[in-house]
RNA sequence: GCGCCCGUAGCUCAGCUGGAUAGAGCGCCAGACUUCUAAUCUGGAUGUCGUGGGUUCGACUCCCGCCGGGCGUACCA
C-alpha cells in the first residue's frame, strides 16, 4: 500500500513536470479517443486571445470529415466539440472548459494548479522542464573559423546560433558533442608557408600578420610562376607529413587558436579546444571515402574527376578532382561517416550559411545511400546571409569586413556609456563588468532573436541597440528581481520555498508565462530555432515588468509577500536559465 | 534554364502542426518616478499579409501561376 502510494505520487509528479501544451494535448487526445475511437491530433495552442482562456484545442473543426464518414451523416463541429468535452475526465489542472464559435474548446487553467506548478518548478533543479525521454547523442557542427584569418562579423551567426542549439539540447538531457570544423587544411597553406619561409619570418607571427601575409602570398602566387611551383610543392610536402612544413603548419594553427579561443570566451561561447576537429583530421579518411563509393557503384569517373550523381540534381557532387585532390564534399562525407560510426551520433546538426544548403542536401543524400548514416539523422540548420549596408552580400575579400574584435569593443564602449549614465554608485570595476555583460549580450541577442532563415543587413546601431526587444531588456528585468530580493534581505533559496497564491490577473499572467518554458524549449530543440526562446523571454520579461509596476512585493501582506517573492524567484531563475541557454550573461545589478 | 530561400505597419521583425478582430519593438502622440532600479510601465494612431487563382466551414500559413529580391548550380570552402 505504501509502495502504491509512492508510485502514485511519482506518477503525479512526472505528470506535473510535463509542459502544459503537451499535457493538454494528451488530455484532449484521450477525450477524442473515447468520443470517437480515433487517435487524432488535439491541435492545442496557447489561446489566441486572453478573452477566450489560456489554451485552446482546435481539433473539432478538423474532425468533421472523419466523423461524418464514420456516422454516415454530416457532422457539426460544434457538436463534435461538445461530445469531446463531455468525454474529458475531470482534471485538477483545468478550472473551466468552454466551447465557442464553430467549435473551439477553450481552457482556463486552475489558479491553484498554476500555483502548485510554480512551487514545484521553484523546487526543481531543472525548473520543471522534463528531461528528454530518450537521451540522444547529438553532434553540433558550428563556428568553423578559417585558420590564419581573423574572425569577422560573418562568423557570428554560426558561432552564436550553433552554441545556443548545443546548450539547449544539452539541457534537455542529450549528450552533445560540439564539433568545431576549422578550416585548417588546403592549398592555401602551401602559399602561406612558402611565403613565410621566403620572407624568413619566424614563429612569432601574429594573427593580423598572418592575414596580411596571406594576402601578399596570394598576390605573389597569381603573378610569379616560380612561387606557384614552390607553393604546390609545399602542399605536397605538407600532405606527405614533411616535418619542417608540418611544424610551420602547426605554428599557424596554434596562432589561430590563440586568436579565436579568447574570442569564444569573450563571447561566452562554450567551444573549447577539445571540440576542435578540423578538416585536417579527416585527411587520412578521404581516400577510402572515394574508393568505397566507387566500390559501391555510387561514384563514377567523369571528365577525369570522380563524381557522385545525386537524383534530382543536374550537376554531380565532385569528390575527387581531375588532379587527384579532394574537396570539401569529400571531407564532409568523411565527417559524417566518422560522426555516425565512431561518435555514434543519433543526430548530426550543421549550423552554416544557407548558401551551402544544396551542398549539404547532396552530401546527406550520398551519405545515406552509402549507408554511412544508418542511425543518424542529418540536419542542416541554415541561416541567412549577412549583407552590407548596400544590401549586397558581405564579402570577405573586399576588405570592408568588420572584425569581430572591433564589434565587441564598440559594443562594450557603448554599453559603458549607458551604464555610466544609468547606474548610480558603482565601482569602476563593477561598471566595466556590467558593460561587458550588456554590450556582448546585446550583440548576441540581436543575432539570435531573428528567425535564422532570413538574410539581414549588418548595422552597428541594430547590433548595439539596447532598447525594446534586446538583451538588456531581459537583463534589466532580471536585475530588478535581484534588487527586490536584495532590498528585502531574502535569499533566492528562501524565496523559492514560498507558497504561491495568485490573487490578481497580473500575477496569473506571469505564472502562465513562466509555465510555458518547457514547451518553448521543446519547440526549439525540434526546429533548431533559438529565436523562439528570445521571443519567449521578451514576452516573459514584459509580463514581469507589468507585475513589477502593479504588484508591490516587499510591502505587501505577509502571505502575499511570500507568494510574490516566490513568483519573483521563479522569474529570476527562468530568465537566467533562458539567457544561459543563449549564452548571455545576467548580472544581478545593472 | 533548373533548384532553394525571402516578400507582413514608415523602419526592423514575430505569427508555433491551417483557426476567432494579423501582433511586438523602434519611431510618433498623450500620460506615470515622496513607495521594491523610468534601460521601465499605461493608453493612442498605423496594414489591399507582393499579386492572381485553387483547396477548405475557415488561408499570413497548404497547392499552382505571376511579379520583385537574394543565393546555389563540375573540379573554392
Amino acid at each position: 500500500m505504501f509502495a502504491d502510494g509512492v508510485f502514485f505520487i511519482n506518477l503525479n509528479l512526472e505528470k506535473m513536470m510535463l509542459p502544459v501544451l503537451q499535457q493538454l494535448d494528451a488530455y484532449v487526445r484521450a477525450g477524442i479517443k473515447s468520443a470517437y475511437g480515433i487517435d487524432a491530433d488535439a491541435v492545442v495552442t496557447v489561446a489566441t486571445n486572453e478573452r477566450f482562456g489560456d489554451y485552446q484545442a482546435n481539433a473539432a473543426m478538423g474532425l468533421t470529415g472523419a466523423v461524418s464518414a464514420a456516422q454516415g451523416s454530416k457532422a457539426n463541429p460544434r457538436q463534435i466539440a461538445e461530445k469531446i468535452v463531455s468525454m474529458l475526465e475531470p482534471n485538477e489542472m483545468i478550472e473551466q472548459v468552454s466551447i465557442a464559435g464553430p467549435g473551439f474548446i477553450n481552457f482556463k487553467l486552475s489558479s491553484s494548479w498554476l500555483s502548485q506548478a510554480i512551487e514545484s518548478a521553484d523546487n526543481d533543479a531543472h525548473l520543471g522542464v522534463p528531461v528528454a525521454a530518450e537521451s540522444q547523442t547529438v553532434v553540433v557542427d558550428y563556428s568553423s573559423p578559417n585558420v590564419a584569418k581573423q574572425m569577422h562579423v560573418g562568423h557570428l551567426r554560426s558561432t552564436i546560433i550553433g552554441d545556443a542549439i548545443a546548450r539547449v539540447l544539452e539541457f534537455e538531457g542529450h549528450h552533445v558533442i560540439r564539433q568545431n570544423h576549422i578550416g585548417d587544411w588546403g592549398t592555401q597553406f602551401g602559399m602561406l608557408i612558402s611565403w613565410l619561409r621566403r620572407s624568413s619570418i619566424g614563429s612569432e607571427a601574429h594573427i593580423a600578420d598572418l592575414e596580411h601575409f596571406y594576402r601578399e602570398a596570394k598576390k605573389c602566387f597569381d603573378e610569379d610562376k616560380d612561387f606557384q611551383e614552390e607553393s604546390r610543392a609545399t602542399v605536397v610536402r605538407l600532405q606527405a607529413g614533411d616535418p619542417e612544413v608540418l611544424a610551420a603548419w602547426r605554428r599557424i594553427v596554434a596562432e589561430s587558436r590563440r586568436h579565436y579561443q579568447p574570442l569564444y570566451e569573450r563571447l561566452n561561447v562554450s567551444l573549447r579546444p577539445e571540440d576542435e576537429c578540423g578538416e585536417s583530421f579527416y585527411n587520412p579518411m578521404l581516400e577510402s571515402v572515394v574508393t568505397d563509393l566507387l566500390a559501391q557503384g555510387l561514384a563514377t569517373e567523369s571528365e577525369g574527376a570522380i563524381v557522385v550523381n545525386v537524383p534530382g540534381y543536374d550537376t554531380p557532387l565532385i569528390i575527387r578532382k581531375t588532379g587527384g585532390g579532394y574537396l570539401y564534399a569529400t571531407t564532409d562525407l568523411a565527417a559524417i561517416r566518422y560522426r555516425s560510426e565512431q561518435l555514434h551520433a543519433n543526430r548530426c546538426i550543421y549550423c552554416t550559411d544557407s548558401r551551402q544548403a544544396q551542398h549539404f542536401a547532396m552530401v546527406f543524400d550520398t551519405a545515406r545511400r552509402a549507408g554511412w548514416a544508418k542511425d543518424t539523422r542529418l540536419e542542416h540548420a541554415p541561416f541567412g546571409t549577412m549583407l552590407g549596408e548596400d544590401r549586397k552580400p558581405f564579402k570577405t575579400r573586399s576588405g570592408e569586413t568588420v572584425k569581430l574584435t572591433d564589434l565587441l569593443d564598440e559594443a562594450e564602449t557603448r554599453a559603458y556609456e549607458m551604464v555610466s549614465q544609468k547606474s548610480g554608485d558603482m565601482t569602476e570595476e563593477h561598471k566595466r563588468a556590467i558593460s561587458v555583460a550588456v554590450g556582448i549580450g546585446a550583440v548576441k541577442y540581436s543575432d539570435l532573436c531573428m528567425d535564422r532563415l532570413g538574410d539581414y543587413v549588418f548595422s552597428w546601431d541594430k547590433m548595439l541597440s539596447m532598447d525594446g526587444n534586446t538583451a538588456p531588456y531581459m537583463q534589466y528585468a532580471h536585475a530588478r528581481v535581484c534588487s527586490i530580493l536584495r532590498k528585502g534581505g531574502v535569499s533566492l533559496a528562501d524565496a523559492l520555498r514560498g507558497r504561491v497564491v495568485l490573487s490578481t490577473p497580473t500575477e496569473r499572467s506571469l505564472a502562465i508565462g513562466l509555465l510555458r518554458l518547457g514547451d518553448v524549449l521543446a519547440l526549439l530543440s525540434r526546429e533548431l530555432k533559438p529565436h523562439v526562446l528570445c521571443t519567449y523571454l521578451f514576452d516573459l520579461s514584459q509580463r514581469y515588468n507589468s507585475f513589477y509596476e502593479q504588484c508591490p512585493v516587499l510591502n505587501s501582506e505577509p502571505s502575499q509577500r511570500e507568494s510574490r517573492l516566490a513568483l519573483c524567484a521563479a522569474t529570476a531563475r527562468t530568465i537566467a536559465l533562458g539567457l544561459d541557454l543563449l549564452g548571455i550573461a545576467h548580472p544581478e545589478q545593472m
